[in-house]
DNA sequence: TCTGGGGTCCTAGGACCC
DNA sequence: TCTGGGGTCCTAGGACCC
């Protein structure tokens, strides 16, 4: 029996940038950005002068002088992402979400009800473009990879249906970073074998990839582009981390910057892992220095954690520790901590108790329950009156935070 | 040009156990 | 005492994705 191209992969077109184009008239055909100090998105005619995000406000202004810099409607985002993901669930339950804008669904077991793959696509892309005024563009194929790297084609607002018997046909001609996985490092090496389109990877020994990019990751190389692909939809992934992170500029790596930086991050994190009873036994911290270099170092508690006083203060014994190894750079740019292997709390109190002598372990875990309960405390009033109600005085920070929380709040996966 | 913030996965070495 | 092998966990770093 024929396998069919049933798996869709749709992706919002610039989608931020596409929302602010559609909530305010005046800026369609204009290069949008969102963001300020630095570019959260761009829309097409911004990409077209090299607008990229992440880039510095002042560099894109200078390579588009035309520019058009909009604060962001975040919640805005939120509501169209959702709605858009909810067309392709009309379809199918069978949807695995990847990011706000962007999802693979499997249509196999529906085309009775609504024709085929590609006549659903066409569906779905005329659903969007009415219902909400947004480009969609839809990759269709019998595998994720190859139904990704078709909406990559499709681009900007098409629909590209790989058939079957023409997978390589299609595959083997494209350039190898449209691949999944390959990036900017893996391509130079592979440049360096010569290796440039899709065809030539399919071509090389897997032997000879396994040398330049390790056994796991040269093995699954090989097997995507010889269009082997054997990941199924996947509806319910859960967070294997949560993290936050916060540039701070240049800041000089004392206590004053670090602990409350640190203090507010661990806020932010241990938030969500009490929202969902989740508390993680891994703590890692991350400091980057001025010249962009950066140093982790990682603790794992012979229990998991979600109290915020806690993860700061275990954060913050591990940025000293980075500090004293290296005495010479006295200036930081980024903080960062992500905390993992997160367990399934049946509920509360992991925190306790301490076993009999492993404190330096477990700092602070002595203290474990009244902070849990401070925690939970804070968490009631924030539900009820909002997250500055109350709390570890964010405005510590000082005023320029790069980023609003609530651009984070987008990016957040689900715990 | 001196790059934000949320994640995932892989590698390699060492500790430790059987 | 010396030797080999397999498995698991931890740590640090890196590449990649959106």
């Amino acid at each position: 029996m024929e396998i069919a191209a049933a798996i869709l992969h749709a992706d919002l077109d610039a989608f931020y940038a596409s929302v602010e184009q559609l909530l305010d008239p005046s800026l369609r055909g204009r290069p949008v950005a969102v963001g300020g100090g630095v570019v959260l998105a761009a829309s097409y005619e911004a990409k077209a002068f090299g607008v990229r995000s992440g880039m510095p406000g002042r560099r894109a202004r200078e390579l588009c002088p035309e520019l058009v810099f909009v604060g962001g409607h975040f919640r805005e985002y939120q509501r169209l992402g959702d709605a858009a993901i909810d067309v392709l669930r009309d379809f199918t339950p069978l949807v695995e979400r990847i990011s706000i804008d962007e999802a693979f669904a499997d249509v196999r077991g529906c085309t009775h009800l609504f024709g085929p793959p590609a006549e659903i696509a066409a569906t779905i892309r005329r659903r969007v473009r009415g219902e909400l005024g947004l480009a969609i563009s839809i990759g269709v194929a019998r595998t994720k990879h190859l139904a990704k790297i078709a909406s990559q084609v499709a681009k900007p607002d098409g629909l590209v249906v790989v058939a079957p018997d023409a997978e390589l046909d299609f595959l083997h001609p494209l350039p190898v970073d449209l691949m999944w996985g390959v990036g900017p490092a893996t391509k130079a090496r592979l440049a360096e074998l010569g290796v440039t389109t899709i065809g030539q990877l399919a071509a090389t020994p897997g032997w000879s990839l396994a040398k330049l990019l390790g056994p796991a990751s040269g093995e699954k190389l090989a097997a995507l582009s010889w269009s082997r692909d054997p990941r199924e939809i996947e509806t319910h992934r859960r967070a294997q981390s949560a993290g936050a992170q916060s540039a701070l500029g240049r800041k000089p790596a004392q206590t004053h910057v670090i602990r409350p930086t640190l203090l507010h991050l661990a806020d932010r994190i241990c938030t969500r892992l009490r929202a969902k009873s989740r508390p993680g036994r891994t703590v890692t911290v991350r400091v980057r220095f001025a010249d962009l270099s950066a140093v982790t170092r990682s603790v794992t508690l012979d229990a998991p954690i979600s109290a915020t006083l806690i993860l700061a203060e275990t954060a913050e014994a591990l940025a000293r520790a980075i500090l004293a190894e290296h005495p010479a750079e006295r200036t930081i740019s980024l903080l960062a901590i992500s905390v993992s292997h997160l367990e399934e709390a049946a509920d509360l109190q992991l925190e306790l108790p301490l076993g009999l002598a492993d404190e330096a372990r477990r700092p602070g875990a002595k203290r474990g329950i009244a902070r849990l309960s401070a925690d939970r405390a804070v968490d009631a009033i924030r539900r009820r009156f909002g997250w500055d109600a109350v709390g570890y005085a964010a405005a510590a920070l000082g005023p320029a935070r790069a980023v609003p929380d609530a651009f984070r709040e987008l990016a957040e996966k689900e715990l």
